[in-house]
RNA sequence: GGGCGCUUAGCUCAGCUGGUUCAGAGCACCUCGUUUACACCGAGGGGGUCGGGGGUUCGAAUCCCUCAGCGCCCACCA
């Protein structure tokens, strides 16, 4: 058969991800005689699509489930969507406004209508791009955050925690859009680079009962009018004798107490703060700490309402009479100064408009009783993080947790299952469904109750309040079945699913969401099972690229995914990716690396290529591949100790490059060349069949980096074996002998090639020319390896003597001495000088150990054995020097 | 401002509890090579006083202090 040199990854990829899918090796079901492994995925935003961070995260992933697999456990892999409720309904959002549809003139039902069809055309996208990475899912599984059941999953743990006492109402300072009169996210809230050119006005304050004035510093004058106090540092040596007094606000006349708080800056604006608590967040802090008085002055679409208290301003729009304000104050003598500068200003994503801070009703979650567990797994290392230096990170947020406000003003997501009834429409209940809540209601008001008498909280949850429910919602944990409402917990020992693949393994994302989702995760597992949602969290970097910018749409730095795996192949993107990204450290994207990736591929290609081309036959092996075989049988047995030691320490670069090595360097470079036949010859049938249980071997444990190119080589080079693929064949545990020895001489062996090379290279020696090496020692030390050296090396004869060649070039290796006989008369002059200059490296070092030797002190205080090495360094210095100074002497002669 | 972490070859990183892998790997670089698996290759090679300073120790990249630079998370200035 006739083999092209370039291995082409296109058509052999996706014939094996079809093999693999259509005969189930992905599936994984209860099976009590396996071991579970399972891993969920961080379900990407439904409507996304693959960028370099995914391939990155779900090739790890894939890596570990493929592992996991091959020895033998039932491995499962979910894969889902996200609902991602604000990344979602803005794209929605947009897309209705490009085809002329304004939200706020569609019913919630309309735009869910529309949500819903989004979702159906791009939902999914991602997971299907996923497939051409190699990720080996359980797609049967595929859940999304908003299905059915995971849907009355979320409803059933806001009831649960609401009558559990855990969640409460409670005021919240959110970010209002006037324009769109709405709330928007913090993340739709966008500041301009370069900040704002704003003005500070200095206003004066009188104060009661005295001729003082107090001035102060704001940008925004006309929430004078909703002043409830005026804060100072009480380490102001200026101000701090007015704490207590009262001051007076001008227009409204208002009496507001003069208050101390530490968070007034000394050295910002006057050291006096105007506190606002309706209208903005920090001032809202302080109302509460100061149990101050909240006015909010402002109407839902921006102007000023009747808490203004000052009738000419009702109704103006806030800037408008910020303008008017200035003016009056002006007009009063109590506008001191005014300065520009600069500071950022948020404005609207949507709108471009400025945002107000809005004080509004939101539910949370008490989050200091319900997260303990969840701190002291983490401390305890009942949950490891990978790398550990995250421990640290956990830990502070842990331990200043705050309440979680978990509504969101979206329609897109799951929707507050709050009912609120009465005239007032202020009385609520909580309850799964309508019905419920109308018993409820009924109950509770003493009437009967009927749907149109209660309204819906129309506020939705924060994704997170969702997606922190993952692990246990795709094994249907919340189904009512498996539930006990009584004591809000899971049940177990009913569900098979949850009970067998529950605590999952391994979860594998980024450091970012460490909060947002693993630690709310880990919090959720404690509360409705007891037990932990994972065993170990394998935390990625940022992908950037070469230049450390983050990855970016508008930077246009991101490669498509696609076009990668297109170009390079999916083994290559993978091993790509995995070249330089220790868990945690940000991988510093570039194509080079993929290059690097693909490379490997051909170089195995052509691995396999070299083995296949041979002719096998009876005759018995050479002592050379006697030697080679052993020798890489035990190396191979080393290289996977230390790649299962990487493992084990979730260490994926190392264990890349691990097996890179011993494949290219070990296998390749060293193995394959000690035993290939010279051209035209067979291959002794004893030596190709340990070659080829060493490429499986090694195949096996590249398969979970490189599946696919694996997968076909497999079936190639071993027929007897393509009953199984490799996808499911036994994981190659490293069956070292112990025979270190052996390894050793292999070291030894390759020095002493690597010399005579290096001299063929310096001398200008071809390697097509044989040469004759004598080495001063026993032949009996070197009997395993003269043949070998006369293969690697190209050596006519090795010969151990005591002789010494004329016109031949020496090194020293470990205290003995090698003569290469050279072709060519040797330049004595020259080669006396190198050894001159050697001959000092020498005696330099042996000066130093000397002296470390001579210090009585060292002598005394260091263990033996560090003793026994400088001692034997000093004898093995003065052999060489000995040697170095002979083969002067016998060039001068 | 609060917390965490980093600084080792041109680049990206390993170096666990201080001394026999202590200065390493991959890539890049240089030299040579049209050898019958592979130029997406082979052989060989150069390159770092381990950010600066101080200390502990017989001995420090490794422990302590300090300075400098960088990064991340959280809170953000009326």
């Amino acid at each position: 058969m006739s083999l092209s040199p370039k291995y082409d990854p296109v058509h052999v990829e996706d014939k094996w991800y079809q093999y693999w899918m259509e005969n189930g090796y992905f599936k994984a079901k209860v099976d009590a005689n396996k071991v579970p492994y399972s891993i969920v995925i961080p379900p990407p935003n439904v409507t996304g699509v693959l960028h370099m961070g995914h391939m990155l995260n779900n090739t790890i992933q894939d890596i570990l489930i493929r592992k996991a697999r091959m020895e033998g456990k039932e491995a499962c892999w979910v894969p889902g969507t996200d609902h991602a409720s604000i990344a979602t309904e803005a794209k929605v959002v947009r897309m209705l406004r490009e085809k002329g549809i304004k939200k706020s003139n569609l019913s919630r039902e309309d735009f869910l209508g529309h949500a819903w069809d989004w979702k159906e055309k791009y939902g999914g996208i991602i997971l299907e791009q996923l497939k051409k990475l190699g990720a080996s899912c359980d797609w049967d599984r595929t859940a999304f955050t908003m299905d059915d059941d995971y849907y009355k999953g979320v409803i059933r743990v806001f009831v649960d925690l609401y009558r559990k006492g855990y969640i409460y109402r409670g005021l919240r300072m959110i970010n209002w859009d006037v324009e769109a009169k709405t709330a928007v996210s913090n993340e739709e809230v966008v500041y301009k680079e370069e900040g704002e050119t704003a003005t500070l006005y200095y206003v004066c304050y009188d104060i009661k009962d005295s001729n003082d004035s107090l001035t102060i510093a704001t940008v925004r004058p006309e929430t004078i009018l909703g002043d409830s106090a005026i804060a100072i540092n009480p380490k102001d040596e200026r101000h701090a004798h007015l704490i207590g007094k009262k001051a007076i606000v001008p227009f409204v006349q208002r009496e507001i107490p003069i208050i101390g708080d530490e968070y007034v800056e000394l050295d910002f604006g006057t050291g006096c703060l105007k506190v606002t608590p309706a209208h903005d967040p920090n001032d809202y802090e302080i109302g509460q700490r100061h149990d101050l008085e909240v006015i909010d002055t402002l109407n839902p679409d921006g102007t000023l309402n009747k808490n203004c208290g000052v009738e000419k301003y009702l109704g103006m729009d806030r800037f408008e009479c910020r303008k008017l304000i200035v003016k009056d104050l002006k007009a009063a003598g109590k506008l001191v100064k005014q300065e520009d500068f600069t500071t950022r200003i948020g404005r609207s994503e949507r709108t471009n408009t400025v945002i107000e801070p809005k004080l509004s009703l939101q539910w949370f979650i008490n989050m200091k009783d319900i997260s303990r567990k969840a701190h002291q797994a983490v401390m305890d290392d009942e949950i490891l993080l990978y790398p550990p230096k995250f421990k640290n990170t956990y830990n502070h947020w842990m331990e200043n947790v705050k309440d979680w406000c978990i509504s969101r003003q979206l329609w897109w997501g799951h929707r507050i299952p709050a009912y609120f009834y009465g005239d007032e429409g202020s009385d609520f209940v909580v309850a799964e469904t309508l019905e419920e809540a109308i018993q409820l209601a009924s109950e509770a008001s003493g009437r009967q109750l009927k749907e149109e008498d209660l309204h819906q909280d129309e506020d939705v949850l924060d994704t997170w309040a969702s997606s922190w429910l993952f692990p246990l919602a795709v094994f249907d944990g919340f189904k009512d079945e498996y539930f006990n409402k009584e004591a809000g917990t899971l049940l177990s020992g009913k569900n098979k699913e949850l009970d067998y693949f529950y605590p999952t393994d391994t979860l594998v994302t980024a450091p970012e969401i460490l909060f947002f989702w693993v630690a709310r995760m880990i919090i959720a597992g404690y509360e409705y099972t007891g037990q932990k949602p994972f065993k170990q969290v394998y935390l990625t970097g940022i992908v950037r690229d070469k230049l450390r910018r983050k990855m970016s749409k508008s930077l246009g730095n991101s490669p498509d995914p696609l076009d990668l795996i297109a170009k390079y192949g999916a083994d290559g993107v993978r091993t790509g990716m995995l070249f330089s990204s220790p868990a945690g450290n940000d991988l510093l994207f570039d194509e080079k690396l993929v290059e690097q990736g693909r490379n490997f591929a051909n170089k195995i290609w052509n691995a396999f290529r070299l083995i296949k081309s041979w002719k096998i036959s009876d005759i018995e092996a050479p002592s050379a591949n006697q030697f080679a075989v052993k020798w890489m049988i035990e190396r191979t047995n080393e290289g996977l100790t230390q790649l299962e030691d990487h493992f084990s320490k979730f260490r994926m670069s190392d264990a890349l490059m691990t097996i890179y090595k011993l494949i290219w360097n070990d296998f390749c470079s060293w193995y394959l060349e000690w035993i290939k036949p010279s051209y035209g010859a067979p291959i002794d049938k004893k030596t190709y069949n340990a070659s080829v249980n060493i490429f499986s071997r090694l195949m096996r444990a590249l398969h979970p980096f490189m599946p696919f190119i694996t997968e076909e080589l497999w079936h190639n080079i071993n027929e007897e074996e393509t009953q199984t693929p490799i996808i499911i064949s036994e994981w190659p545990e490293p069956k070292s002998t112990g025979d270190d020895a052996l390894l050793r001489q292999g070291d030894l062996l390759f020095e002493i090639v690597q010399n005579v090379r290096n001299l063929r290279n310096t001398k200008q020696i071809s390697p097509k020319e044989s040469l004759k090496l004598v080495i001063h020692a026993p032949a009996e030390d070197f009997k395993d390896l003269t043949t070998s050296l006369q293969k690697l090396a190209n050596l006519s004869e090795v010969k151990c003597s005591s002789t010494q060649p004329e016109n031949a070039f020496s090194f020293v290796l470990r205290s003995i001495e090698y003569f290469l006989e050279s072709p060519n008369t040797i330049d004595a002059g020259a080669e006396k000088e190198a050894l001159e200059k050697e001959l000092s490296y020498a005696e330099g070092f042996l000066k130093s150990v000397d002296k470390k030797l001579s210090n009585e002190r060292f002598v005394n205080n260091a263990p033996a054995e560090v003793v026994e090495v400088e001692k034997k360094k000093k004898a093995d210095t003065e052999t060489k020097i000995q040697s170095i100074k002979e083969a002067i002497k016998k060039l001068g002669s």
